[in-house]
RNA sequence: GCGGCCAUAGCUCAAUGGUUAGAGCGCCGGUCUGUGGCACCGGAUAUACGGGUUCAAUUCCCGUUGGCCGCCCCA
């Protein structure tokens, strides 16, 4: 990390030895307000005025994994790097170019993980989770890291939602595994198109390669720069290339689903079966081959549709049946799919653009005093209300009441509770109605109960 | 990692090679030391950073950093 925001200092003040510490101290807090410490490329701050939409996400991921059996599982963000290495495959971008790996303190090669699936399955060898009735379903929320270039809905630090299912190879899971990824986005009000497609097994997928690598081989001068590389290094990503001069190539290329060995065949046309059961909408995408290396057979993408410029998926998944055996456990089939938290609420904030925001706090109580008496006495009140459940806000280091009234205005709440000099003699506060302005005096000692039952009357009435 | 565009207040945007760089919203305070939504008045806060050209740079040039867009890739 650079200082050169610091501003530059035009005098020695001291030849002290602590000099060079003082005037860097000195330049921190010089820094602007508005400028101050640069965030580091990629990252950003979730600031408080979109925590709703976060929230929501994360509510109805937790309803939704919760209705269908998935347990919560929490793994490091620092992982080995080989766990990676040897789970996407040494020959991806994101292994390549992308990943924060670095030796920490103790020498150890590790690395910020770029997705939590590799790790989910050291998890579960890890802990022998083979023994617990399979399929294990586990989800996760959390930071992936990919040292990528920043782009709008594209940073280097993000957040993911993930569901995986593992010890059961049937073609249901993956369709109910596409379908949880779905729901979830329904809940939360969007509908996504899923583009779907199976990239086979150790079987099949060699075989494909050698034909579509023999197909562009023998046109290898009408590809792009791009695709000559590819043909070398990744073949799969061929069909992926948006090139003019290369879609001519892809629409005659060979497909897959062609080439896929009879086991995989049936169970690719099962799981659009299920899918169909389940009513998720899918279209078929020849062209879809995800760039982890670990999937296998069914693999899958969520889109909003209509989104012109947005070429960015909302999530993906698919089947990964060789993983596990892969890091060194028992051979286990899975499944699984990520969410990209930033991108869905990015989504949602474009969407709520031109519905009112309402005030998201939902404070209904705002707590208002005059004077000294009623500040310290107030403070107790204010005590007891809230641990009783009901949320209070208000202001105590402000003296007027107007001012305290200006914020209760803005907050949005329903009622005051006024305690001025004359309330503190009379053991009495007032309560006003912010609606009509009307106030009624109640006896101290009664406030939980009349606010409990002002509020409960507010809730039946909406 | 490559290419293009951009950078003025907390936000949205003005302006200018030459006194104190403006506005709206927001924030703080006042009119109004016991009453909000309205109004009026006042205040704080900015030329991203570094270098160059110039008598003079926020303005022109270069570099750095960051943002956006496209490619790559993907969430």
């Amino acid at each position: 990390m650079s200082s050169n925001r610091a501003p530059k200092h035009q005098k020695r003040v001291s030849t002290a030895p602590f000099a060079a510490v003082a005037s860097a101290n000195a330049a921190v807090v010089a820094a602007p307000t508005g400028g101050g410490p640069q965030l580091v490329r990629g990252m950003r701050d979730v600031l408080p005025s979109e925590q709703a939409f976060w929230r929501r996400l994360y509510d109805a991921s937790v309803q939704e994994f919760d209705v269908r059996e998935f347990d919560r599982i929490e793994t490091p963000i620092l992982e080995e790097v080989s766990l990676f290495q040897r789970s996407i495959g040494k020959v991806t971008d994101v292994i390549e170019k992308e990943m924060y790996a670095f030796e920490d303190p103790g020498g150890a090669r590790v690395a910020l993980r770029p997705e939590a699936t590799a790790s989910v399955a050291r998890a579960y060898i890890r802990h022998g989770m083979i023994s617990l009735p399979q399929p294990v379903r586990v989800w996760y929320w959390g930071p992936m890291f990919r040292h990528d270039r920043p782009q709008a809905g594209r940073y280097r630090q993000f957040f993911q939602i993930g569901g995986e299912a593992l010890g059961d190879q049937h073609p249901v899971i993956d369709a109910q595994l596409a379908g949880a990824a779905v729901a979830i986005l329904r809940r939360v009000g969007l509908i996504p198109t899923m583009n779907i497609n199976s990239t086979g097994c150790p079987v099949c997928r060699p075989k494909y390669i050698e034909q579509l690598v023999a197909y562009y081989r023998g046109r290898r001068s009408r590809l792009c720069e791009d695709c000559k590389r590819r043909l070398v290094r990744n073949p799969l990503r061929l069909l992926d290339c948006k090139e003019e001069q290369c879609t001519p190539l892809k629409e005659e290329a060979p497909q897959i689903v062609d080439s896929l060995c009879p086991e995989c065949k049936e169970h690719f046309v099962r799981v659009l079966e299920y899918c169909d059961e389940l009513e998720i909408s899918y279209e078929l995408t020849p062209s879809l081959v995800r760039g982890l290396d670990y999937y296998t057979k069914t693999v899958f993408e969520l889109y909003l549709p209509n989104q012109e410029g947005r070429q960015d998926a909302l999530g993906g998944g698919g089947r990964y049946d060789g993983l596990v055996e892969l890091l060194g456990g028992r051979p286990t089939p899975a499944v699984g799919f990520s969410l990209g938290v930033d991108r869905i609420v990015n989504a949602l904030k474009e969407k709520s653009a031109g519905e009112q925001s309402a005030n998201g706090k939902g404070v209904k109580i705002f707590f208002a005093q005059l004077g000294e008496q009623a500040r310290r006495q107030g403070l107790g009140i204010v005590e007891r209300l809230r641990n009783d459940g009901i949320a209070v806000a208000e202001q105590f280091s402000k003296d007027g009441l107007k001012g305290q009234l200006e914020r209760a205005n803005r907050l949005g709440v329903l009622y005051t509770v006024i305690l001025g000099q004359k309330e503190v003699l009379d053991g009495t506060l007032l309560i006003r109605d912010m609606e009509g302005g009307v106030q009624e005096i109640i006896d101290r000692k009664k406030v939980v109960e009349v606010l409990r039952k002002k509020l409960e009357g507010q809730q039946s009435v909406p």
